[in-house]
DNA sequence: AGCTTCAGATAAGTTATACTTAACTGATAT
DNA sequence: ATATCAGTTAAGTATAACTTATCTGAAGCT
C-alpha cells in the first residue's frame, strides 16, 4: 500500500482508459479484451483504496483521484514510449558502417560489394578504411574486419580468412622467372604495411625457407599492399603476394604464383562486432554474406607447400 | 519488436540497474533476487535486439543503447512514481471531513465526537455543517450524514437512524400538560428546517392523528430544530421533538415525551460516501463508530404507538 | 412496449510471465 | 590455494495477466 508504484500493467491500463474515456477503446489499443482491462482498473483501485473511474451506464468518468492521476501518468508513459522508440530507431538503423584496412577494402571488399548491395538494396553501406583499432561505441561503426592475431575482448569475433604469402608476378614475367633461383635476377617489390605484425614475413623469410641465399637488394617499396600488387600486375616486378588481396588477380590470371612454397601467416582476418549485435538483421546479413564469399574464394591451381610462420627461425 | 513499449517490468528493472550500475543493488531495491533481475534485463535486450549492459566481471557498464535509454526511462518512472505518491497522499490523508445538517451536527455529532476523537487521535476531524447536498468530488468531503429519502446514486449508503416525532417538553411543564387535550392551552414551538421534506410532519399532523381539533395558533418559530429543542428544555414551550436530536435530552430527563403517539418519518438518516471509499481506514472507522453509537442510543422508557407518516391523510 | 444494442462486471478457467532456489562461472583479493 | 563477489543458467513454482462466456442495466429503435 505504501509502495512507490502500483503494478505497471494496471497503471498503463488506467492511462489508456483515461485517455480514451472508454474501457473498450483502451482494451483495443492494448490488444486485450475489455474484461482484462476492467480487471486491471479494478486492481489499481484496490491498490489505491479508492475508485479512479465512476462507471456510468454506457460510459465512464474519472473520479477526483482519477483526474489527479491521469495527466502525469500520460506524461510518464509518453516519456517511456519515446525513449523506447528512440533506442529502437538506433537499433533498426538502415545504415551499415563497415571498417577494414585500406588494402582489404580495395582488393577484397570493393570488388565484391556490388553483389551485396544488389541483394540488400535496403541497406545503406558506408566504409571506413583505416588501420586504426576502432572503438565500436565511439566510432559509430557496426562491423569491422580486422587483420591480426587478436584478442577481440568483449566482442563477437569470427575468423574468416587465413593468410599466406608467396612470390607472385604477371604471366609474362613468369616466362622469364622460371625457377626460384631466377628471383636473384628479378625486381622484388616490397610492401611496408605489414610491419606491425610481430614476426615479419618478407622476402628474407621466403628466400631462407626456399634454401636460397639472401634476396637482391633494393627494389620499389609500397606503403600499401594493394599498390604493390598493382605494380606486379603491371609487370614492374615480383611481389610477395598475400592470398587475401591477390585472390581475384590469380583467378583472372593477372598474376601467377609459380613456386609451391607458401608461408602461412599467424595473423588472420576476423570479422568483429559488439557482443550481441551479430544477431541484428543487417549485421547478420553482412556476416553471412562475407562467410559465403570467403567460401567461394578462388583456390590456386597448383598445389601449395605451406610452411607455418611460427616455425620459421630467422638467421 | 515494433511495439511502442517493451514489458514494463523489464524496463523498470533496467532503470533501476542503470541508476545503481549494479544488478544486485537494483534487485534489492525492487525486492527480487539478482537472478530475477538478470532475467528481466536479458528479456529487455531480446526485445530490443541488442545489449543495454556490458557485463564485466564484478560490474556492469551501459552500452551505447543503454546510455541512450537510461535518462528518459529514469525520468518517465520518476513522473509515474510522483503521480502515484501524489494520489496516494490524497487517499491517505489523515483528515476526515464530515458533513451533516446543522441540527444533527449540534445535537448528535457534537456531544459524541469527543469519544471518537479520543479513540482515534491520529485522525484530524473537520465538520461542515450544511443542508446543501454536497458533491463528494468537488467539496472535498469524505463522508456525509444525510437526512431524507434518498436516492444515493453512485454512492455507498447505509441507513443509520429512523426518525420519529412526538410532543416533548420539560419535566416541569409535563406537570401542567398532563393530557393531549392540555396541549390546546400550551405554547407550541415550531421548527422550519423540516419544510424540505415532501410530506410535512408538523403539529397539524400530530393533532389530527391524536383525534384533537386544530392546534393553537402562533407560538415561536425556529429555523433550526436544535434551537427549538433548546427552547423546550428551557421550559419555553412544547416542541414536536425528533428522536434523533432529542435522544440525549430524553436520556438526561431534560425533556419528556409523555404521550405515546409518535409519527414515524419516512425520511431517515443515512451515512454516505463515494463508492469504494467505505473501505478506506479512516472512513471505515468513522462508519463503524457511528453504527455503534446508533445502537447505543437511549430507548424511551414509555411504550410508543407509532403511526407511519406515509399512512396519514391530511384533511 | 418489446427488442436490440452498448459497455462494463463477474465467474471460471488457462497460460505466460515473473519469480525462486541452487549451482555455476570467472575474475579479484587475501 | 581459498574465499569472495557479482552475474548467469537450469529447473521448477506461483501468480499475475489474460480469455471466454455470461450477466446487468441502461439507452435507443421500431
Amino acid at each position: 500500500m505504501s509502495t512507490r508504484l502500483p503494478p505497471l500493467t494496471a497503471l498503463r491500463a488506467f492511462e489508456a482508459a483515461a485517455r480514451h474515456m472508454s474501457f473498450a477503446a483502451a482494451a483495443s489499443e492494448l490488444n486485450v479484451t475489455p474484461a482484462a482491462l476492467s480487471f486491471q482498473i479494478k486492481s489499481l483501485e484496490e491498490h489505491l483504496g479508492q475508485p479512479v473511474f465512476r462507471r456510468l451506464n454506457r460510459a465512464v468518468e474519472l473520479t477526483k483521484a482519477g483526474r489527479l492521476l491521469a495527466p502525469a501518468t500520460s506524461e510518464g508513459f509518453a516519456t517511456l514510449s519515446a525513449a523506447w522508440q528512440n533506442v529502437q530507431r538506433l537499433t533498426d538503423s538502415q545504415t551499415l558502417t563497415i571498417t577494414a584496412g585500406p588494402a582489404f577494402t580495395a582488393k577484397w571488399l570493393a570488388p565484391r560489394m556490388f553483389d551485396f548491395a544488389q541483394s540488400h538494396p535496403d541497406i545503406e553501406l558506408r566504409f571506413a578504411a583505416t588501420l586504426r583499432l576502432i572503438d565500436f561505441d565511439r566510432d559509430e561503426v557496426d562491423v569491422a574486419i580486422r587483420f591480426g592475431e587478436g584478442p577481440d575482448d568483449g566482442l563477437y569475433s569470427q575468423d574468416i580468412i587465413h593468410e599466406w604469402m608467396s612470390p607472385m608476378m604477371s604471366p609474362e614475367m613468369a616466362k622469364v622467372i622460371r625457377t626460384p633461383e631466377d628471383l636473384h635476377n628479378a625486381t622484388l617489390l616490397h610492401q611496408d604495411d605489414f610491419n606491425f605484425i610481430k614476426q615479419s614475413s618478407n622476402w628474407n623469410t621466403w628466400f631462407q625457407e626456399q634454401g636460397l641465399g639472401p634476396p637482391p637488394e633494393g627494389g620499389p617499396r609500397f606503403s600499401q599492399a594493394d599498390h604493390a600488387n598493382d605494380a606486379a600486375i603491371a609487370g614492374t616486378g615480383v611481389v610477395l603476394g598475400r592470398y587475401s588481396l591477390t585472390e581475384r588477380a590469380l583467378r583472372d590470371n593477372q598474376l601467377v604464383a609459380p613456386f609451391p612454397l607458401a608461408i602461412a601467416v599467424t595473423a588472420r582476418y576476423r570479422i568483429v562486432c559488439p557482443e550481441g549485435a551479430e544477431d541484428r538483421p543487417h549485421i547478420k546479413a553482412f556476416i553471412n554474406w562475407v562467410l559465403k564469399e570467403v567460401t567461394a574464394m578462388h583456390k590456386c591451381r597448383e598445389p601449395r607447400r605451406f610452411v607455418d610462420q611460427k616455425d620459421i627461425n630467422l638467421l
